[in-house]
DNA sequence: CGCCAAAGTGACAGCTTTGTTACAAGCCGA
DNA sequence: TCGGCTTGTAACAAAGCTGTCACTTTGGCG
């Protein structure tokens, strides 16, 4: 989970710190001291993270967040805010100009980099709001529906949400422990053959409607959601 | 998933029960009473998992915690520490010296068991296998898959890693124990011949979609892998 | 040609992984 | 609070993989 991380800092002393924690936790890390080195490095540069202080001389960090999140280019970029303690009202609104976390000085360097790991997660894996289509298979995330050229299908919310981890990473094998992390989320601790479980009631809902043969066992590997064969 | 695991732990009631319990898991244990045992341990072995109780006769957890997170040799490994109900507010304090995780007693085995699943699987380098292709063979570890001409092939898991290692080193010979440490892993105990039994099934796989020919005998030395004949 | 070591082959028992079913606990709306 | 779902787990069955062995074949060499 490395990351190419934007560090917008100007205080030398925290700048140098979190450079070498990042580091550490085996992060690439640019660091600008103002709003205009950042926006001068993301010209030519789109960072996996932003990491902004909410104190900057000249444009503030929070003006720039709001500039960055106006900015199409911009948009999938998760922006974690850095404030001093006492600024705490400064986080609803920093989360309100768009910030995905926001983190108070003073904070451990476990934290942050556990937050990036959180925010990136939180991104990595674009399961959109969008419906998604295959193979005359329908999800709607926002109906929360499931149909089969045109029939519905019943599921429940676990089975829904496998499925449609599933639909938008097709052709991928995933273990069980990738999978309870991505579909029940990492801070649930079930057996990894509940997993097996779930799949079995997935593949016996889409059966039903002559959809088999698309959850597919890898044998001493995981499962893999697919169109082919 | 199997692990070796340290536990530094001084009370022997509760060191019995995580020994029982963490090796039904399927890891090994190693248990030390004190900060100096578990020091003597780390001198000659690696663990893949430190848990380290709090309170501990002699030097305090906490401070192994941080004499181990500033030598460098024991930087990889992760530390999970085992904090008293109501001594929550350490959690900080144990985060901060560079633990991993925490988890407040009591806790349930299972818990733990999964605790050190995700500790194990943060630090797991995430390689991103790229598709290797040649001579119409084509191998994706994303997929798990391997085809030849489209056509799909089936390979159980020791004849994809055998197919895998061979198609990202091939023109290239290697002896039986070169791909016993390669294919199977240093640590595993099995007969050199194996390695003839699992290079005929892949021969056999091959075969049947006439690519037969590119796993090659080299008397006395071993198997190369080739698109020559 | 005849011998010996190396490699190929087929069978198989044991083990691991996965499928399947049942069941109890939890949750939620009626 | 009562039923009907959903969920997580356990237990057992089925399927697939693995390592090893015994035996055969091949290749090299005197």
């Amino acid at each position: 989970m490395a990351a190419n991380i934007l560090l917008v800092e100007d205080e030398p002393g925290i700048q140098e710190l979190l450079k070498l924690n990042l580091g550490q936790a085996g992060h690439q890390v640019t660091a600008a001291e103002d709003a205009e080195g950042a926006l001068r490095y993301l010209k030519t540069t789109l960072p996996d993270v932003i990491l902004l202080d909410w104190m900057l001389p000249g444009m503030s960090g929070i003006d720039l967040c709001r500039r960055l999140r106006a900015d199409k280019r911009y948009q999938p970029v998760p922006i974690i805010m850095l404030t001093a303690r006492g600024e705490e009202q400064d986080r609803v609104t920093g989360l309100d100009t768009g910030a995905d976390d926001y983190i108070t000085k003073p904070f451990s360097p476990r934290e942050l980099v556990a937050r990036i790991r959180a925010v990136l997660r939180r991104r990595a894996p674009q399961m959109t709001e969008e419906p998604v289509e295959m193979a005359g298979l329908r999800l709607d995330p926002t109906s929360h529906r499931v149909s089969a050229n045109g029939k519905p299908i019943d599921l429940g919310p676990t089975e829904f949400r496998l499925l449609h981890f599933f639909m938008t990473h097709p052709e991928r094998v995933y273990s069980r422990s990738q999978l309870l992390d991505q579909v029940w989320g990492d801070d649930v601790f079930v057996e990894e053959r509940t997993v097996d479980v779930h799949i079995r009631r997935l593949r016996l809902a889409l059966e039903a409607s002559a959809h088999d043969g698309m959850v597919q066992t890898v044998r001493g590997a995981g499962y893999r959601f697919s169109v082919q064969r």
